[in-house]
DNA sequence: CCACGACTGTACCAATTGGTACATGCCGCA
DNA sequence: TGCGGCATGTACCAATTGGTACAGTCGTGG
C-alpha cells in the first residue's frame, strides 16, 4: 500500500536498485552535459533531453549532488580510456608519439569533452566538493605515466618529473587555445614548435 | 507621484545613474566574485556581500546579464593592468623578464583573481553570451605584445608568432596546475625546465 | 517652505529549482 | 489467477531566483 519510496536508504556508495539503467542514464548524461555544459544543469532539464522524469534521476542517483559526482567520475573516465586505447605502434620516436597523442586529443569530436574538462576544473577550482577530487588527479595521475615514458626515454629523473609536468600543461595551454580560438592551424604550428624544443630539432 | 522606475531605458550602453557608484559597486561585486566564484552567484547574495539590497544591482546595471558583463570585462581589465604596471627594468635578459612576469602571475595575492579566469573561461567555452567576448581576446590580445617581444629579442618573426603562441599556453598551463595543486615548488621547477628549453640553457 | 527628482528599501510576483508523496503500471512467482 | 515489489509518472511542496511596483528619504533650487 504505502510503498514508501527507498531510492536513497541505499547509503553512501549510493548506487540504484539498477546498476545498468543507472549506468545507462549516466552515460545519457554525460553526452548532454558534454554537449551543453554542466553549469545551469538542472534535473528536469536533463530528464527532458534523455528521456526520462526529473523524478528517475533522483531516484536512480539520490540527490543533484551525487548525479554530478558521477557525471564527473564517468568523464574523468572517458579521459583516461582514451589515451589508454590510443594504440602506440612501436617504432615511434617520442615525438612522434606526442604527435600522435596531440592529434587523438584535438580531435574535433572530443571538443565537448574538452570544454566539459575545462568547464569542470573550473568549479572545482571554486572548491565545489563534488568537482573537488578532480583536483587530485588533475595533475598527479597523468604525471606518472608521463614520468615513466620521459624516463624511460632517456630522461635524467630528476628531470624527468619536470618534463612531464611541463609537457602536460602545455598540451593543456594549447587545447584551452584551441577551444577559445579553434585555430587549428596555429595552435598546431605552436605544438611544432614546442615539440622542437622538447625533443630537439628534427 | 508615479515615479516611474528609470533605471534601463539608458539604453544598451546601460550605464546606470550614478558612473561613480556604479563604478564602486561593480568593483566590491568582482572583489566577491573573485573570492567566492561567479558559477552560483544571485543578485541577493551578491547584495548581502557587498552591503546593498539586490534591487540596487537591478537598478544600476539593469539585469543581471549586465552585471555580469560588467564583472568580466573589469576582471579583464584588472589583468591587463596587472601585466601593464609590471615596471621591466632594462638590461634583464628575455628570460628574467619571463621569469619576473611569471612571479608576479603566481603571487597567492592573485589566486582568487586567476581562478575567476579559469571559471569564466569554462563559462564562456560553454557560449554563455555575457562571456562570449572573453574567447576574443583570450589569446589574440596577448598575442600582439609577445610576438612583438619575441621580434625585438632577435626571433625570426614567422617563429615568433608561434613561440608567443606556445609561451602563453604553458604559462596557463602551468598557472592552472598551481591553482588545482598548490605545488609551487614543483610547478616552478617545471617552468625553469620551460625557460631553459626556451631561451636555451644559462 | 515647498516641490522635484535621484537614491534606496520593502513587499511582492511568476518562474524555476531540488525533492517528496502518492498512484499506477508492469513483470515474475506462487 | 492473484500478489508483491520495482519502475515510472503526476502532482505537489517550500525555497530561491530575477525582476517590478510602490513608497519613503533626502538634498537642492525656487
Amino acid at each position: 500500500m504505502v510503498n514508501k519510496d527507498v531510492s536513497h536508504p541505499e547509503g553512501q556508495d549510493g548506487h540504484g536498485p539498477d546498476p545498468g539503467r543507472r549506468a545507462q542514464l549516466v552515460d545519457a548524461a554525460v553526452d548532454h552535459v558534454a554537449a551543453h555544459g554542466i553549469a545551469d544543469l538542472s534535473l528536469r532539464r536533463l530528464g527532458a533531453a534523455i528521456g526520462v522524469s526529473h523524478r528517475m534521476l533522483i531516484h536512480y542517483f539520490g540527490s543533484k549532488e551525487q548525479l554530478f559526482v558521477e557525471i564527473v567520475r564517468t568523464s574523468e573516465q572517458r579521459q583516461r580510456d582514451l589515451m589508454s586505447q590510443l594504440q602506440l605502434e612501436p617504432g615511434l620516436s617520442p615525438a612522434d608519439v606526442a604527435r600522435r597523442l596531440w592529434q587523438q586529443l584535438t580531435d574535433p569530436r572530443l571538443a565537448g569533452q574538452e570544454r566539459l574538462f575545462f568547464e569542470i576544473c573550473g568549479h572545482a577550482l571554486r572548491g565545489r566538493p563534488e568537482a573537488a577530487p578532480v583536483l587530485e588527479g588533475l595533475v598527479t595521475d597523468w604525471l606518472e605515466p608521463l614520468v615513466a615514458a620521459e624516463v624511460g626515454a632517456g630522461s635524467d629523473p630528476a628531470v624527468a618529473r619536470n618534463r612531464a609536468r611541463l609537457g602536460l600543461a602545455t598540451v593543456r595551454g594549447l587545447l584551452l587555445d584551441l577551444l577559445a580560438t579553434g585555430d587549428r592551424a596555429g595552435v598546431d604550428a605552436a605544438m611544432e614548435e614546442f615539440l622542437r624544443l622538447y625533443y630537439g630539432p628534427k
